[in-house]
DNA sequence: TTTTGAGTTGTTCGA
DNA sequence: GTCGAACAACTCAAA
């Protein structure tokens, strides 16, 4: 047995379950020290506001677990370097156990860490996707730049995970370094406090849990159409917790196949939600192989792009009036919960970069800081996908119609009667459209178009022709 | 090396 | 209402 205690470094892995570098700490032998680390540039930028509402519960629920195993969660603040180095002059640990970040400058700084903290021996997992970046390359070894093929390599490798169950009790060092106070760090947001409509999630492994059990009972079996309708829940909604690291996708992915091949679910339901993890995985592996993804188009040719800066169009979408109820919906979804439905976030995106031709790095942004599951790499490859800029795209072909979405996705209007109450009155065939309402009908609605609700910010039949001949100026050869 | 077929999520128009 | 075709052109993956 190894002298000197270990140290387990939590990052996004905030769970018991199926964690390597926890099960690894285990099995060294050692008392095990938890230590999470504030690091406010922990990607090589600032955690967003939603994102640190979410951490400090998922923070909480651990700290719990961990003392229900008669152990405990040290939390400090500052560059991770130099706190883990104090730390193991502190605790005399002797091993350093961690689950690797793929960001890029996540991963160079974690390689430098290693190499800084020569005194002890470190040891580093991947607990947060089902394939590392760079296990999954095309014939010519290089990272795919297409899906499809991608998601045929990666089905083709992936093995039957049998997840670690979480530990019982953990053997405790003989002293506790201090832990600053959880409440100092201000995570949460007092006064106003913006998250009163957060109050359904439940940020941590029990919540995750939970979800995951609901999700499979209620609503695997019809995840292919049931994910595109945003008025129910037919999405998993467990993407911040996967983005936490509460739920190991190999506890998902597990799960799912579980399922159907009990015949619970049908395989074609299980095929799409392995399909929706592989765009996770897809995502991150394609940010480690272009670490400028969140900030530079991915097609140069994009550089040359119009973007207009219209502040007052901007201000319109981040508060949900633009006058498109379906854009208006998702938004004031986003603010009030921190999620938004996917089907909607591709509208939302196409309307700010296509119908009001705003820097998609703008949305990029509102994203990040708006999203409780905001994730580097998901954020950036698919606006980029949005925008045109990224790969897989067929720019020409992506112009969204926001009321056609509307009326195709929200056929029924549950969704945009839930978040846009103002226009709940309004009969299904003028919902996505009641600018086009006759007069008697908004009256009979109580819709005043210019007082209660909007007009359109914008024409999107004109806004669509502007944007075609933008980007047919991208094509090569053309003028700049 | 060259060639070939395909590429998450759409919209519009006209029959 | 429903259906198929056209949309503009390029890049990727694999044979």
């Amino acid at each position: 047995m190894a002298e000197g205690p270990a140290l387990l470094w939590f990052r996004r892995d905030l769970r018991l379950n199926d964690n390597p570098a926890l099960t690894a700490a285990l099995e060294s032998g050692r008392s095990v020290i938890p230590v999470y680390v504030l690091d406010e540039q922990l990607e090589g930028r600032a955690i967003g506001g939603a994102a640190r509402w979410w951490l400090h519960g998922s923070l909480q629920t651990l700290a719990d677990d961990l003392e229900g195993r008669g152990s405990r969660l040290v939390l400090r603040r500052g560059d991770a370097a130099e706190v883990l180095a104090r730390l193991i002059e502190e605790t005399g640990a002797t091993g350093l156990f961690f689950n690797a970040l793929f960001e890029p400058e996540a991963a160079a700084r974690d390689a430098e860490l290693a190499r800084q903290l020569s005194k002890v021996d470190s040891h580093r997992f991947n607990g947060t996707l089902l394939a590392a970046p760079g296990q999954v390359l095309n014939g010519s070894g290089q990272p795919y730049k297409v899906f499809g093929p991608f998601l045929r390599a990666l089905r083709s490798m992936l093995p039957p995970f049998m997840p670690h169950p979480a530990p019982g009790r953990m053997l405790a060092p003989g002293a506790w370094p201090a832990s600053e106070p959880l409440n100092s760090w201000r995570l949460r947001p007092t006064n106003p406090d913006w998250a009163i409509g957060f109050r359904d999630w439940r940020p941590g492994e029990v919540g995750a849990a939970m979800r995951l059990e609901r999700f499979l009972d209620e609503a695997l079996s019809a995840y292919p159409t049931g994910r595109d309708t945003p008025g129910v829940e037919g999405t998993t909604r467990l993407s911040p917790h996967l983005h936490w690291g509460e739920l190991s996708p190999r506890r998902l992915y597990d799960r799912a196949l579980a399922a159907a091949a009990r015949g619970t679910v049908g395989e074609t339901a299980a095929d799409k939600l392995v399909s929706e993890l592989a765009w996770r995985e897809f995502a991150a592996h394609m940010l480690a192989a272009n670490p400028d993804l969140p900030t530079i188009a991915y097609n140069r040719n994009f550089d040359r792009f119009p973007w207009r800066r219209d502040p007052a169009g901007l201000k319109a979408w981040t508060r949900g009036r633009t006058g498109y109820p379906i854009v208006d919906a998702g938004m004031r979804e986003l603010w009030a919960t921190g999620w938004m439905h996917n089907r909607v976030r591709m509208i939302v995106a196409s309307f700010l970069v296509k119908d009001l031709m705003i820097d998609w790095r703008e949305g990029e942004a509102w994203f990040w800081d708006t999203l409780v599951d905001a994730d580097q790499a998901n954020n950036a490859m698919n606006w980029q996908w949005v925008a045109g800029s990224g790969v897989d795209a067929a720019p020409f072909f992506r112009i969204y119609n926001p009321v056609t979405q509307g009326e195709r996705f929200d056929t029924d209007g549950r969704y945009v009667r839930r978040w846009v109450p103002e226009l709940a009155r309004l009969p299904d065939k003028w919902l996505h459209q009641p600018w086009r309402a006759p007069i008697e009908v908004l009256d009979a609605a109580g819709v005043t178009l210019g007082r209660n609700y909007p007009p359109p910010i914008i024409d999107h039949g004109a806004a669509r022709e502007r944007a075609l001949n933008a980007l047919r100026s991208l094509r090569t050869g053309a003028a700049a």
